[in-house]
Order: structure tokens, then sequence, then C-alpha cells
DNA sequence: GAACACAATATGGAATACCATATGGACCGA
DNA sequence: TCGGTCCATATGGTATTCCATATTGTGTTC
């Protein structure tokens, strides 16, 4: 075994470069995906390309069209709606399992986790602080010990970080988080439903007050 | 436009052919699955069988390892209790959003695809049943109208058709449905929750009571 | 006899080439 | 001028080929 663990094929380059590219803004929306073109500017072979496309249609980044150029993703608000919905399903869930199975060392990790958000959001880095903001829901998930789960965040997770690319209440997010981290602490599984259930409206409510016309939303 | 809409490449035989062939244990979980070989047996190229397998990965009935050839997965019994975890999260949520949304057309639909339900179990005809179960779930799905849990779906729905195989109380599993489609008419929120939640329960307590004759590969 | 090292082979990763079909525009006719 | 049809081009799907590396069997040494 030389280096089965550092081992990385061209498409996940490839892959991680589409990605951010999509997630940027600098292949927005609606726009053409080519593969001969991805290929040439990346200096690569259509194959590694071909992959990577496939996965960005999995993450529901990009959508296919049969014998045609693929595209990037327009999320409707529709879509958006769907999401926060299985979202916040998934995350409760999340949270409840968490509280039940957290060991010492993964409830101290959560809470490193946690107070670097505290420290980044108060400081006013939105930067770190949102990138705190995911590690915390990440480790809750890990905490979860269900490794579907994770699969099926992972799945999620650019879409989500599209979604969340424009909230800006930091501090209430880390605020929350506090509050949160206490209630798995204390194993306290009635509040932990709840304050994840408010938990997910707090950041889908920052994200409705833009126009988004949520058709069938008023149901919760 | 020749036959857009009719239009299938050749890997979606592939993924068909070698869905089937795990699923129904003509490759038995461990076993090898090599491009080579799979492509000469089907008679295409290698490429087609890259990307079935690249599919089946995704839908988590193959384990890929890196530069080696990859294998038919090995679920382990807290594969089996992560896949219902999150299954029942998901199915509850979807009868509670069917509940709220449906149409009377959809609606209808239910109906019919219970009733056929009903009639398979009562006859013994355990394949349609099995079949009529796998729909009605679907079909609920499609009722609580977002897209986003409806994927999700589709990618677990290999997983669960593994896992439901070798399940045996069709009668009863039917007469759960007809309770829950009651509750969804009468939009009868809590009760579809309750249902919703016990009827999970009982798909996996006959899943539990015969421990998957896993292949004891205890190594995670 | 067992364990390690090495070589032959098997296998997936990637590049190149070719084909069938969708796309987009130009040309023709009304 | 507008609409339809046909053709050149663009593009994704597939086959073939070569390459780097993991696997596996064999021989050698302690």
């Amino acid at each position: 075994m030389t280096d089965a663990g550092t081992f990385e094929p061209e498409s996940e380059r490839v892959i991680r470069q589409v990605r951010d590219d999509i997630l940027d803004g600098v292949r927005p929306p609606g726009s053409r995906l080519v593969e001969r073109e991805i290929a040439a500017e990346l200096g690569v072979s259509r194959l590694p390309v071909r992959d990577a496309l496939r996965v960005l249609v999995a993450e529901g980044l990009v959508t296919p069209r049969p014998r045609t150029w693929a595209v990037v993703r327009e999320f409707t608000p529709s879509d958006v709606a769907d999401l926060h919905e299985v979202r916040t399903a998934l995350e409760v869930m999340a949270f409840r399992l968490a509280a039940e199975r957290h060991t010492p060392e993964g409830l101290a990790r959560l809470r490193r986790v946690l107070d670097a958000g505290l420290h980044a959001s108060r400081d006013g880095d939105a930067v770190r602080a949102r990138r705190a903001a995911a590690d915390f829901h990440e480790t809750v998930t890990d905490l979860a010990d269900n490794g579907l789960l994770s699969e099926i965040e992972r799945l999620l997770r650019s879409r989500m970080r599209w979604l969340l690319s424009q909230h800006d209440d930091l501090v209430g997010v880390a605020e929350e988080h506090e509050e949160l981290y206490q209630a798995i602490a204390d194993r306290d599984l009635p509040r932990v439903e709840q304050l994840a259930t408010v938990h997910a409206a707090t950041v889908r409510a920052v994200n409705v007050d833009r126009p988004v016309p949520a058709q069938a939303d008023a149901s919760e």
C-alpha cells in the first residue's frame, strides 16, 4: 500500500473546481456546462469531467439534459422550501440522536467548535463564523452516530452552502447553538427537539425574508 | 425531437442489470465487481459499466475501493439500524406532509394503490403485495409534494428494497396502510404521526427478528 | 516451516478517437 | 416578412488503447 489513503483521482480536483465555481457564482445558474470546454480549461480529458458532472448532478447542483449540455441548476423558490423542510426534519433528528448518544470526547469537540463560532461571530468575522456554524452542524451529525445520516448530510452540504451563503444573523445563530449545546450535554431530549425546531425556523426565516414567494410554506 | 423522451443510454441498462443481480442475490455481498468482467458479460464497453457502478455506489449498494475492484456492499447490523432510523424520520415527515397537502386526485390514487395492496395480500400474492406496499409509500411521498424528499426516497429505494425483501407480515402492513390512509384523508395530523411511527416500528420489528445473515464482516 | 521480498498479473484511471443525435442558423417558399 | 425545412456544427455516448498501481502467487532466506 503506497498511498491508498492520500490517493486522489483527477475527477476529485475537477469536482471541487466546478463546485466552487458554481457556489461562488463564477458559473451562474442556467449557464452551460460543456464537457469539452471544462476539460480544456482544466487541462484534463473529458472523462474526469464526466465523472465530476455526475457527482454534481447527484449533489443537486447541476441539471443534466440527455444528449445535450448540462446546465448549472436554477433553484426555484419551491426548491428552497423543499430543502428547508427536509433539512429541518433531518437536523432535528440529528440533534436528538446526538443528545442521546454523545460521548465525552465528542461533546468536548462540539464545545470547542461552538466556542470558535461564538468567538468569530462576536469578532464580526463572518467567514469564520459561517464556517464554524457549518462545523457545528457537522459535528452534531457526527455525534448522532448514524452513517446514513452523515451520508445524506454530505450530499446536501453543497445545497446548504449555497442556501446559507446569504445568511447574516451570525450572532443569533451562535447563541442558539450555545443553547443547543447545553441541552445536548444535559441529554434533555424534549428541549433539544424544541430548540432544534426553533433553530431551523430561525435560519429559514432569515432566508425567506428575501422575496422568495414560497408557495406552500405557510404550513408550519 | 426523435426520441428525447424514450432515450436510454446503455449505462441505464447496465445499472438495472447489476442492481437486480445484487438485490436478487445473484451477486452476493462481498463479491467482486470487476469492470472488465461485467462489460464482457453484458457485451458493452467498460465505460457504461463504470457509470453504472458509480450510480450503484451512490445508491449504497456497492462499496468502491480506490484503484481496485469494487465489491457488493455488506450491510452490517449497524447499517440496517441506521437505515431504519433515517427511513422512519423521512417517512413520518412524508406522511405528515401528505396529510397536509393531498389533493382529491392524489388521494384517489392512493386509495387505488391501497386497495390493490389489500386485495393482493388477502389473496396471499406476496409479490404483488410487496409491490403495492412499495407503491403506497411512493405515492405518499408523491402527495407530500416535496421534490427533495422524493429524490432522497429514490436514492434509498434500492436499500429499502434489499432490506424489506424478507418482510413477511404482508397482511398486517396492508392493514396499517389502511389506517394511515384514513388519517391522511381526514387530515388528522397527530394520528398520522402516531400511526406512521408505529408503522415504521412494525416493519423494523419484523426485520430485526431475523438478524440478516450478514456476511459477518465485522470489519467496521 | 514461516515470513518476507520480488515479480507477474489483474485492475481501475485516464487519454484519444469515432459515432449518433440535438442544436442553431441559413435558405427557400408562401 | 414570416414560417418551415434542411444542413452544418456542437455535443454527449461509447469503444479502444495505454498507463500506473494494487493484488497475488512464487521463490528465497532465516
